[in-house]
DNA sequence: CCTCAAAATCTCAATGTTGAACTTTTCAAC
DNA sequence: GTTGAAAAGTTCAACATTGAGATTTTGAGG
């Protein structure tokens, strides 16, 4: 018994027979990486509901709680953690300040910033979520051997790196501050 | 020199640090597959933009191009075949057909369906760009060797077939039409 | 023929994102 | 002190998606 043909395979199957003089073979790494997303994506979504979290709203609370005490971020450093455009921030921080999950303030040292913190309340429900939301994914996981798992966690990560995935102050070889 | 750390690296030891009753690994799997899909996906806007269409214009003319010649398909067809739902291929076709990409035609046999079919222009247009879209791909893939690649496509095949997703009319060993 | 449920698509309101323009604040140079 | 550019957010219009409800068509029974 042979291995079963997934979606991405009858597609580049068809590419195969209709376009002959081009090679697909990329499209199967990428096809499946963005389809892997989707679909894992829509299963996260089923566990923050159970929280009665939107993906976005687990998104900006995670952020906040896994940069620890005093759980406070700036405007700013949430939309670069988040790979989302300014103007979405500020959309979902007023959401979370009306739900009660974060508060916003001025930064007294500098009032361009904006500081984003955690409420007591934000820090219950992120941290009930965030417990459900591994063994969920674990879960999503289960098909690959904890080997399996490693090994696609490596070759991602020197995919993206070498598209300059990098956190933020820990650039490659580049300038880094102090000579 | 060891290897650099990649974003998700951070925000593991973040969580780990945060949170040590959790074991965050499955996030370095899922979190890295989302973030490279995101990129990717950058990417390969630029390449599409150069001919004038956007990805989402580019996902409906691909799928009409490789399923051969009438390359035409239903809008029902088009719509699992794009993981949108259907009120969005509506969209897409109503903005394709105004650009003279696509007609769209009640289906003789069974006046529900719409048949959506490519142009000679929309032809031409999704030739060129696809093209220019694997070379795109191949370049973004370029950290990787070859066999890297096809390991990562592996485990991903494999991944996402635990996820149910098969190609339809191709379920595991589900109904199959004629005995 | 008539009925009714399922199928296929369209319609539409709610929602979230992007990207650009705009405002306020900061800081360095004069 | 002024001036001017860069930084940080907010605002806003354009746009695309989702999900539910409405519409039309089909086909099986009766």
């Amino acid at each position: 018994m042979e291995q079963t043909e997934d979606h991405v395979d009858r597609v580049l199957r068809q590419w195969r027979a209709e376009r002959p003089d081009i090679d697909p073979s990329p499209m199967g790494v990428i096809g499946r990486i963005s389809r892997a997303a989707q679909t894992l994506s829509k299963r996260n979504r089923v566990v923050f509901a159970r929280h009665e979290l939107q993906p976005w709203e687990f998104d900006i609370l995670a952020t906040l709680r896994r940069s620890g005490p005093p759980y406070q971020m700036t405007a700013g450093g949430l939309s670069g953690a988040s790979m989302v455009t300014s103007g979405a921030i500020t959309n979902r921080i007023d959401h979370l300040v009306s739900r009660g999950l974060v508060t916003r303030a001025t930064d007294p040292g500098n009032r361009r910033s904006v500081l984003i913190t955690l409420t007591d309340a934000g820090r219950d429900v992120i941290d009930g979520a965030v417990t459900d939301h591994v063994s969920g994914e674990a879960q999503s996981l289960a098909a690959l051997s904890p080997g399996e798992q490693d090994q696609l966690a490596a070759l991602l990560r020197k995919l993206l790196l070498s598209h300059g995935d990098a956190p933020a102050g820990a650039q490659a070889g580049a300038a880094s501050s102090r000579a």
